[in-house]
DNA sequence: CCCTGATTCGC
DNA sequence: GCGAATCAGG
């Protein structure tokens, strides 16, 4: 691989927009994060704003409490003891936990973080970083940042979700 | 040990 | 110019 314009024009965006140099690799293909950091340092933009991205960025959750009765008791002034006392109906259901064979991204619609629309799967597959790494890219449910397969994960009750932990 | 960017230096 | 090896740090 080598540093045409193309790529190094991207290196010079994800660069600035404080992506790390192992995910700038893994996004360009091809080089390791040394090339890009060596590449980095002789274009000569080695400062740069604040990283927006430490770590590993992962896809804000939308909490659960879209429902109307998020403010189940009224504020009530006086006698408390005769306030309404509004019970949130909503029992979240046991949702099904999607079966993640049948999850099979295209390969077309695999794309990186510059290919994101607001149609297209945000849901990041794999580590950022490594170079495997890439975004679903699936058209999306229409006005949610994920396709309908990554909606259901992502908005599952928090009970469901946070099963696994026992690693290492 | 995972990661980060910085630097060096043989190619 | 390129990037692997290495270093220092979190």
């Amino acid at each position: 691989m080598n540093w045409t314009d193309e790529r190094v024009e991207l290196l010079k965006k994800l660069w600035s927009d404080g992506l790390s140099a192992s995910q700038i690799a893994a996004e360009l293909g091809g080089v390791t994060r040394n090339a890009v950091i060596g590449k980095v340092h002789r274009l000569g933009l080695s400062g740069r704003a604040k990283a927006l991205a430490p770590s590993a960025p992962r896809p804000r959750k939308p909490r659960p409490a879209s429902n109307g009765a998020v403010h189940a008791r009224p504020m009530v002034h006086g006698n408390t003891a005769l306030a309404p006392v509004i019970r949130p109906v909503i029992e979240p259901e046991p949702e099904e936990i999607p079966d993640p064979v049948a999850n099979v991204i295209p390969m077309a619609d695999r794309c990186t973080i510059l290919d994101l629309t607001e149609f297209t799967c945000r849901w990041p597959v794999g580590e950022p970083g490594k170079a495997d790494f890439f975004y679903c890219g699936s058209r999306t449910k229409t006005g949610l940042p994920y396709c309908a397969y990554h909606s259901r994960i992502a908005y599952q009750p928090v009970q469901n979700r946070d099963r696994r932990r026992a690693a290492r």
